[in-house]
RNA sequence: GCCCACAUAGCUUAGUGGUAGAGCACUUCCUUGGUAAGGAAGAGGUCACCGGUUCAAUCCCGGUUGUGGGCUCCA
C-alpha cells in the first residue's frame, strides 16, 4: 500500500504509475503523453468521474476520459448546458436559471424569464455560446457551505436555485462550477475550459413545469445537442431526419392507411388499406388467445353512470370520460371494459371449477384525453384494446402472469419486435383498496417477473388506481417510449362490483381479477409497427400483398385471371391494368411497399406463368401461379402456425 | 390542460398589404412501351374558422379550432 502522499495510480492497461506527491488527473495524463493531456476532458478515479483538476492523493485506478468515451461526451454535453445558461444570462440578465441535465444525445436547460423565447432566438444564443467558447474560459470547481451558497444565489436573485439548495438533504458541502462570471450549482465534472465545447446546436424550445409538477409554474426549456466532432453532429441530424421519415403519420398519408380530422380529434378514420392491417392484427390476436383458453365477449359502448359509480371510475376517472344524458339518465361512454366483464362474470353462479375464467374483448374505448396529449395513433381518444380479464384465485395469479408473459413475448416476436421495456408500477397516491391488498398485489407481480430472466425496472407510484401493473413498452422511431402491453392485478374491483364464486368448501369468495392486454391499444401498436417497419409491413400484415400488372393491354385477361385466383385464396391482391409503362407501375407499387409484384407480359401470358419481383427490387424469376401462391401461403402462415396442440 | 411554433389545391410546398404560383396526383388526348417516373393539354384554392386595424387582409393584430415539438397525464 502506497504512502498517502505518494499515490500509485493504476491505468486501465494495468500499468502502475508511482508519484512522489499528490497529482492532478491532468498531470497524470501529461506524464503519459502530451496529446493525452490535451485530449483529457475528465478522469474516472475508482469509478467516480472527476475534473481534470482533481487531485489524487491516494492509491487509485484512473482512466483518462476523452471525447472518445461515452462519459467524455456526456461531460461535453453537461458543460454545454452550462455554456448555454451562461450565454442566456449574459444576453438576458433578468433570466433565472434552474436545472440543465444531460439527456440522450444532448442536454436541456430550464429557466424562468419574463421574455418568451422562440427558435428565432437561437442564432443570437448560439453566437454568444461560440464567443464564450472562443474565450476559452477556465471552468473551476469550488465548494461552498449551504449558507454561503444560499447567500450567493439570493444576492443574484436566483430564487429557484435557492429553493433547490434548501431542499438538498444533509449538510455536506455543495460544489459549484464557475466560468467567467457565471456560476452554477453542480455535481460535475466539467470540461477544463469552455474552449473544449466546439460542436453544438440548439434544437427546440418547450415548456416544462418547475420540478415536473403541473401545479407549479411553467418554465421555459431549451433543448440542445453537443458532439465531439462536426461530423458527429451532422450524422445525428441526419439520423433524426431519417427517423422523421418513418413517422407513422407521414407514412399513413403516403400509404393511404387512415386519417384524422378536426371534427373528431383523436379518433381515427381508417381507410380500406389501414383497416386491412388492423384486421390482420386483430385476427392474429384472436387466433392466439382462442388457442389459450380465452373466451371472446362483446359489451355495450354506453353504460349508465350507476355502474361507473360502483366501479369507482366516476370518482377517479371522471375527467377522462365522455358522458351523455338521455331520457333523464346519465351515461358514460366506456373508457375501459373491466366493469362490463365483471357483469358477465356475475351472471349465474360461478364455481372455483370455472376459474381461471378468461374473458376477452376487442374493447372499443373512449377517453377524453387532454388535447395536448394527442399524438397520431399513439395517443388517441378512441381506441380498441385487445383486452381480457382473468378471474382467478390468489393461488392462480402466479401461473397466469407467467403464462401471459410468455404469450406477450411470442406475439411481439411474431410482429418482429425485440426491444421491449418492462416496468413494474406500484401504488399511486390516488387509489382504491387497502394497503394490505396492495402489498399482496405488488408482491404477486414482482414474484412473477423474477421468475423470468428478463430485466425490468421499478416505477414507484405509477400504478392504476385499482391495482399495480406490469407495463410492456416499445419505442417509436424517434425513441419516444409508448406503453403497449400490460398486466394488472386487481383486488379491488371484483369486490366493489360484487363478483363471487363458490369455493371448494362451499363458502363464497371474491375472485382476483387480472386486467391484461398484449398490444394495449391496436391503434398504438399499429403506429409502432408502421414506424418499426418504415411502412414495409411483413406480407401477412401488408394491406395489399400482391399487385399483378400488365405490360400492355393485351395481357388484361391474363392479369384478371391471376387476380381472381389469388383473391379466391384469400390473398389481398390488386390488378394494375393502367396504360402506363411497366417501369412506372413497378416504381409506384414499390413505393407503396407492396411485398410482391407480378408482371405479366406476352411471354408469361402465353405460358400461363408470372414474373415475380419483390418490393425491394429482387427478381425471383418466372414461375407458375401455383408455385407462387404456394410460396406465398407458406410465408403468410409461417409467422405463426399453431393450434391447440401446437402450443 | 400548460409553454413554443405552425395552418396556402387531394399530397408536398413557393409567395405578397392591392383577392395566388410550382411539382406530384387527377381528367382528356397521344403513346402499347419488358422491371423504380413516356409526352401534351385541361381542370382544381372563400389561402383553417371568427372578429379587428386598413381605402384594401391570405399577409398585420386578437380570439377559436386543429396540428407539430415538449411538459403534465396516460393504452
Amino acid at each position: 500500500m502506497g504512502q498517502i502522499e505518494m499515490p500509485a495510480i493504476t491505468l486501465p492497461d494495468g500499468k502502475i504509475l508511482q508519484f512522489v506527491q499528490p497529482v492532478s488527473v491532468l498531470e497524470v495524463a501529461a506524464s503519459i503523453g502530451a496529446n493525452l493531456a490535451k485530449a483529457a476532458l475528465a478522469g474516472k478515479v475508482d469509478e467516480t468521474l472527476v475534473d481534470t483538476a482533481y487531485i489524487i492523493d491516494r492509491d487509485a485506478a484512473l482512466k483518462i476520459i476523452t471525447e472518445r468515451e461515452k462519459e467524455g461526451l456526456e461531460v461535453i454535453r453537461h458543460s454545454c448546458a452550462h455554456l448555454f445558461a451562461q450565454s442566456l444570462k449574459t444576453l438576458y440578465p433578468e433570466t433565472q436559471i434552474t436545472i440543465g441535465p444531460v439527456i440522450e444525445d444532448g442536454f436541456y436547460y430550464d429557466f424562468a424569464s419574463p421574455r418568451n423565447f422562440n427558435e428565432e432566438d437561437f442564432a443570437a444564443l448560439e453566437q454568444k455560446m461560440n464567443e464564450l467558447a472562443a474565450e476559452d474560459l477556465t471552468v473551476s470547481r469550488k465548494v461552498l457551505t449551504r449558507d454561503e451558497a444560499i447567500n450567493l444565489f439570493r444576492s443574484k436573485g436566483e430564487s429557484y436555485k435557492v429553493e433547490i439548495i434548501n431542499d438538498i438533504p444533509g449538510d455536506e458541502p455543495l460544489s459549484f462550477y464557475q466560468q467567467g462570471d457565471f456560476i452554477d450549482l453542480c455535481r460535475g465534472p466539467h470540461v477544463p475550459s469552455t474552449g473544449r465545447i466546439k460542436v453544438f446546436k440548439l434544437l427546440k424550445v418547450a415548456g416544462a413545469y418547475w420540478r415536473g409538477d403541473s401545479k407549479n409554474v411553467m418554465l421555459q426549456r431549451i433543448y440542445g445537442t453537443a458532439w465531439a466532432q462536426k461530423k458527429d453532429l451532422e450524422d445525428y441530424l441526419h439520423r433524426i431526419e431519417e427517423a422523421e421519415k418513418r413517422d407513422h403519420r407521414k407514412l399513413a398519408k403516403k400509404l393511404d392507411l387512415f386519417h384524422l380530422q378536426e371534427e373528431a380529434p383523436g379518433m381515427v378514420f381508417w381507410h380500406p388499406k389501414g383497416w386491412a392491417v388492423y384486421q390482420a392484427v386483430e385476427q392474429y390476436i384472436r387466433r392466439l388467445i382462442n388457442a389459450r383458453g380465452y373466451q371472446e365477449v362483446r359489451t355495450p359502448q354506453i353504460v349508465n353512470r350507476v355502474l361507473w359509480e360502483r366501479s369507482g371510475h366516476w370518482e377517479k376517472f371522471r375527467e377522462n370520460m365522455f358522458t351523455l344524458r338521455a331520457d333523464e339518465h346519465d351515461y358514460a361512454i366506456k373508457p375501459m371494459n373491466c366493469p362490463c366483464h365483471v357483469q358477465i362474470f356475475n351472471q349465474g353462479l360461478k364455481s372455483y371449477r370455472d376459474l381461471p375464467l378468461r374473458l376477452a374483448e376487442f374493447g372499443s374505448c373512449h377517453r377524453n384525453e387532454p388535447s395536448g396529449a394527442l399524438h397520431g395513433l399513439m395517443r388517441v381518444r378512441h381506441f380498441v384494446q385487445d383486452d381480457a380479464h382473468i378471474f382467478c384465485t390468489e393461488e392462480q395469479i402466479q401461473s397466469e402472469v407467467l403464462a401471459f408473459n410468455r404469450l406477450l413475448f411470442k406475439a411481439y416476436a411474431d410482429f418482429g419486435f425485440n426491444e421491449v421495456i418492462i416496468k413494474l408500477s406500484t401504488r399511486p397516491t390516488l387509489r382504491v383498496g387497502s394497503d394490505e391488498i396492495w402489498d399482496k398485489a405488488e408482491k404477486a407481480l414482482e414474484t412473477a417477473l423474477n421468475h423470468t430472466e428478463l430485466s425490468w425496472e421499478l416505477s414507484p407510484g405509477e400504478g392504476a388506481f385499482y391495482g399495480p401493473k406490469i407495463e410492456y413498452s416499445c419505442k417509436d422511431s424517434l425513441g419516444r417510449i409508448w406503453q403497449c402491453g400490460t398486466m394488472q392485478v386487481d383486488f379491488s374491483m371484483p369486490e366493489r362490483l360484487g363478483a363471487q364464486y363458490i369455493a371448494e368448501d362451499g363458502s363464497k369468495r371474491v375472485p382476483v381479477m387480472l386486467h391484461r392486454a398484449i398490444l394495449g391499444s391496436i391503434e398504438r401498436f399499429i403506429g409502432i409497427l408502421i414506424e418499426e417497419t418504415a411502412g414495409a409491413l411483413p406480407v401477412w400484415l401488408a394491406p395489399v400483398q400482391v399487385v399483378v400488372m400488365s405490360i400492355t393491354d393485351a395481357q388484361a385477361n391474363a392479369v384478371e385471371t391471376v387476380v381472381h385466383a389469388l383473391q379466391k385464396q384469400g390473398i389481398r391482391v390488386e390488378g394494375d391494368l393502367r396504360n402506363e409503362k411497366v417501369g412506372f407501375k413497378i416504381r409506384e407499387h414499390s413505393i407503396q411497399r407492396v411485398p410482391y409484384l407480378l408482371i405479366i407480359g406476352d411471354r408469361e401470358a402465353s405460358s400461363g406463368q408470372v414474373a415475380v419481383r419483390t418490393r425491394n427490387g429482387i427478381d425471383l424469376g418466372t414461375m407458375s401461379l401455383q408455385d407462387f401462391s404456394q410460396k406465398l401461403s407458406l410465408e403468410i402462415e409461417g409467422h405463426s402456425v399453431e393450434t391447440e396442440m401446437g402450443r
